[in-house]
DNA sequence: CTGAAAGCGCTAACAG
DNA sequence: CTGTTAGCGCTTTCAG
């Protein structure tokens, strides 16, 4: 920026104002800088900025996972509007981590970011971390999964509606016995989908609603193992609501390996925006989250919380419906019929 | 860091040295600094820091989607080494367009990143952006998508290899005319799969190779068209190889449309490392990559070149192989083989 | 409309 | 071992 006001015969100053398009600079010079600035393919140095300005003009988004349909679909909701905004996107990754998450969220506090967009990790039962970023004043937004009992804003799906609709399904379809498989009994969201669930089952009268939650934690292979204890068990069940995509994979996998067809022996119902749900084997029946649409949401209202300082705009809920896809894993079977 | 300063009457010189664990303080004052730092919850400025030492502990990774099992894993390696190192990650998205590509790689020179990963877009073919990153000095890896002809490093798969395999594959299970489907005349990637794919052709003397090369662009809605064309006219291929995990789908779930059935009518084998593969209906044969470790290698590689400033390392081609998984989707039929 | 100067928070060279 | 000071590149008063 020196070398530039050298070569224009200017001062620092009325550069930074020409490139910032001041309007006490004349249009005649602001042009004049502009060329030159690109002559000599100048660019602002972006850490001088935010060191002036306190703010980054950078996001940051936290998540669990990027290698899930729906996480890399929030992730170009996000984006989408960042882009807009001139906004730059950090990602960081919890991988289910409690610890991870908070020692993301604390060099969140450092002032690197703007604004915090926030799906919490399945082992979070602990909000100090996300607390002492509210109390730095970071804007900060859950995005589908939330964590409960704070004053934050949050942009989720009407998760409790769908895991009672898909209790109703599963039973209308014919399963006497249907579970739900759950990856954290701390997290709001699957507990909402659960609750719903339970409340159906309770509802129907059909099984006891208490036994019907299972818990599926670990890596993918106990995941895996679990599963095919469950099904192999005395008290195996014909129907299953899986939480998260890759529960069902799960449930997919082992069904195969051992023989149990879907759904004429077991039907399936995922949480998920997987997009192959209609070509698998057979087409999985999916409560398919507005995705795209909760990232965009969720960031939208990121920026109005860093834009405007108001910060009590943020006690915001916005509830996106999810929709359940029926397809052939949960439908009833001719031989079961009568 | 001036009140950390005054409420231990140090000068701010003294915790800056402290912080950083300097040899030149006490272990006692280091051991106060961090106290009552942690008490303060003082965390360090990093715009400052990197304004002061001209390096951002911060890399860019650009790529043409993150709604892709392969980029998404390939994010998972490099964000593993970067956690690793201390770095931070920016995610820009191409979504495939030149123009975003440009504009992504022009923020980057400003100094806000130390090093950048890149997989371009299906529609750069010129590289002066590029290049121009690379006259400011930023290291820059290629990871999957290189651009070729450019003295830069770049991680990689044996995809001639692959495309020579995937088509021998379909040839001795019976196809008679194989196609390929590309997504892009200009990437150099799709080109090397397709270049093995015209290779077996000639060898195995099967088909004219230069028609066996289909390029499929546009929208979802327009590519599924296209396929559907494909199929249904009349020099209707026998065998598919696609080159990208979404053309795979578009050929499965046309397929099922109109009645194609796999792999009797229609063998199909699809470059991805898509999880779904073995439970589709049928199982997809996949060349799969090992995008993690592809990740993982380029970060890697990356940040040699940023911690030494050893620039001509950089003219470094790292191989990782792909594998073939066979399916149903690829198998020889019955009824066919007499 | 343009210029001069102070300072954002931190680091590093140099003195003590 | 600790303090002082200059300056990273930019923005923003305040004067001219």
């Amino acid at each position: 920026m020196k070398e530039l006001a050298k070569e224009l015969s200017l001062s620092v100053g009325t550069v930074s104002k020409a490139l910032s398009d001041s309007h006490e600079i004349s249009d005649d010079t602001k042009k004049k800088v502009a060329e030159t600035a690109s002559r000599l393919n100048y660019t602002l140095n972006p850490y001088a900025s935010s060191l002036r300005n306190k703010k980054s003009k950078t996001i940051a988004v936290v998540l669990p996972e990027v290698a899930d349909n729906f996480f890399s679909l929030a992730i170009n909701g996000i984006q989408s509007v960042a882009e807009k905004k001139g906004y730059h996107v950090l990602i960081y990754l919890s991988h289910e981590k409690f610890s991870n998450e908070k020692s993301i969220l604390s060099e969140c506090c450092s002032g690197r970011v703007d604004g915090v967009l926030i799906s919490v990790s399945s082992e979070t039962t602990d909000a100090q971390h996300i607390l002492k970023l509210q109390q730095q004043n970071v804007p900060i937004v859950f995005f589908d999964r939330e964590f409960e009992g704070l004053h934050i804003a949050k942009v989720i799906t009407n998760d409790f509606e769908c895991g009672y609709a898909s209790a109703t399904h599963l039973i209308s379809n014919g399963c006497k016995n249907p579970v739900f498989l759950s990856i954290s009994s701390s997290l709001g969201i699957c507990n909402h989908r659960a609750s719903g669930f339970k409340a159906a089952l309770k509802d129907k009268k059909i099984a006891d609603p208490e036994k019907a939650i299972i818990e599926c934690r670990g890596t993918k292979e106990e995941v895996d193992w679990q599963i095919k204890n469950l099904l192999t068990g005395k008290t195996k069940p014909d129907g299953i609501v899986a939480s998260v995509e890759r529960l069902a994979m799960s449930v997919y996998l082992v069904s195969q390996q051992i023989n149990i067809s879907i759904p004429a022996e077991l039907k399936v119902i995922v949480f998920s925006t997987l997009e192959t749900a209609p070509i698998l084997n057979p087409p999985l029946t999916t409560i398919t989250q507005p995705a795209f649409e909760i990232g965009k949401t969720a960031a939208e209202l990121l920026f109005k919380g860093i834009e405007k300082k108001k910060y009590n705009l943020f006690d915001e809920i916005i509830t996106l419906p999810s929709v359940l896809i029926e397809r052939t894993s949960s439908q009833p079977c001719q031989f079961k019929k009568k």
